[in-house]
DNA sequence: CGCTCTGTCCCAGATGTTTGAACAACTGTT
DNA sequence: AACAGTTGTTCAAACATCTGGGACAGAGCG
């Protein structure tokens, strides 16, 4: 699954290693970058002269930053996946609704991609933006997906990218995982207590298709004090299924 | 100004040019885009396996996709422009009162960027989306934009991307594009009459920072019929203006 | 079953990329 | 005002890499 290309273009990885380190950094000059990624810095300037040419990098006095040519690619390609159009007016009502902050998640090459990310009046500020990529079994979003995924698809995934466990409490064994994997399909949503951010649960549920292949899941979050009792359990839950079920529909549709 | 790469690596200029292809034809397999860049199938297998491997690009069933993470290089971009945070939340109200479509644009490259776009209940629909880029001189929002440019800034970017009219009523001299940024300035606002989308008007108001330095513009744009009279030249205007004054505001302390 | 599409792989030759060193342009310090 | 220590930029030679034709396997179709 973790294919690697049989006769890669290196200087292509070079290019967005650099694109990379841009980001890492927050925008950089030439030295500190060939600094950060150990290249010569007139290799470094012939890309960066490159990609400021083909106008994907800014030269704003001095510093090289990332430009906005990558949000018309990003945004053209939140805008080919088909999810996105229908569910984003029903994950925006269910962010007014709940007053929380909720998502939508799609899988992409083993792991998660937050497509989208609507503001309840009450919603906490996390700094995860959108486009934002995270290992699936550490989130309500990803368990919602693996869940509906078949064995084969999750063994891939999990060979491919481990069970690292960013916080304590997260899945950490193969069998552990199919157990919770199990009782999502069971229960129909997921949740996350606090696995991957302290303070903050969430609930979501899977968005299928008509042939009952996943193609994402929805959530909402916030924080453990307001998610708790009933609310967290059997409230919020059925709404966001009753969410889910919507997209489901309009998905099936159109 | 429009500076060209003194050691360019071709290479990366090669793997844009895939990405462009891939994003135009909306999706190919490699033979087809092969033919469309009249390149050999087997170098553009390269870099498409190369794209693949970094996650850029996506392959289902056959068909190489552009990929999310370029949401994620896309969003963290737009995250990076201290407007975006600042005047989202403004414009999201600005669509909430007038029910129209509203836009932040800023310049780079030349060329406009749309950084965000709030849609009111009566909102047009239009194709472009977040991420499209315009010539400066074709919306109100890029005029708003040139008129608070030095001389020699105007200057290098009509040489750069010249006066081309995307519609009839565009301005097609140089002459003709400093009159009416004088007349920008003398009102404070810029008008768009159905230059760039015919049936569609804009208002739109520089945001300049505490240096007086241009650093964005936000509008309002509807249809023809509802954009006429007192509401288009006197009730719009102020309103866009008021709302450009509250993000300035914000932007000088921050 | 054979035809014609795909996408993928391979390797030698041609080409582009890499690289250190030298230079120019700045910045801040003495 | 001169200087030392930055920075970004340029250049051309040495060589690593990309290119590209052709061969191959597999899928889809009649």
């Amino acid at each position: 699954m973790a294919k690697t290309a049989q006769n890669p273009v290196k200087s292509a990885e070079t290019t967005f290693e650099v694109l990379d380190a841009l980001k890492d950094l927050d925008g950089a000059g030439v030295t500190e970058l060939a600094q950060h990624l150990d290249i010569p810095k007139s290799t470094v300037h012939n890309y960066l002269s490159t990609l400021e040419q083909e106008e994907y990098v800014v030269n704003r006095d001095g510093v090289y930053e990332v430009g906005l040519r990558f949000l018309e690619l990003g945004a053209y390609a939140r805008h080919r996946e088909k999810l996105f159009g229908i569910a984003k007016p029903e994950v925006d009502r269910l962010a007014a609704e709940t007053g929380e902050l909720a998502n939508i998640l799609v899988e992409e090459h083993g792991r998660g991609s937050y497509l989208y990310r609507a503001r309840g009046d009450k919603a906490v500020q996390v700094k995860a933006h959108v486009g934002t990529r995270v290992p699936l079994h550490t989130t309500a979003l990803g368990k919602a997906i693996l869940a509906h995924m078949s064995t084969e698809r999750v063994d891939a995934i999990v060979d491919r990218h481990g069970l690292g466990g960013e916080a304590s409490k997260s899945i950490s064994s193969r069998a552990e995982l199919e157990q919770e994997l199990a009782d999502v399909r069971d229960r129909g949503v997921a949740f996350d207590d606090e696995e991957r951010l302290e303070g903050l649960r969430c609930v979501a549920a899977p968005v299928l298709n008509h042939d009952n292949e996943i193609i994402g899941a929805i959530s909402v979050s916030g924080p453990t004090n307001r998610f708790r009792g009933d609310r967290f359990r059997e409230e919020l839950p059925q709404k966001v299924l009753e969410v889910a079920n919507v997209i489901e529909l309009n998905v099936t549709y159109s």
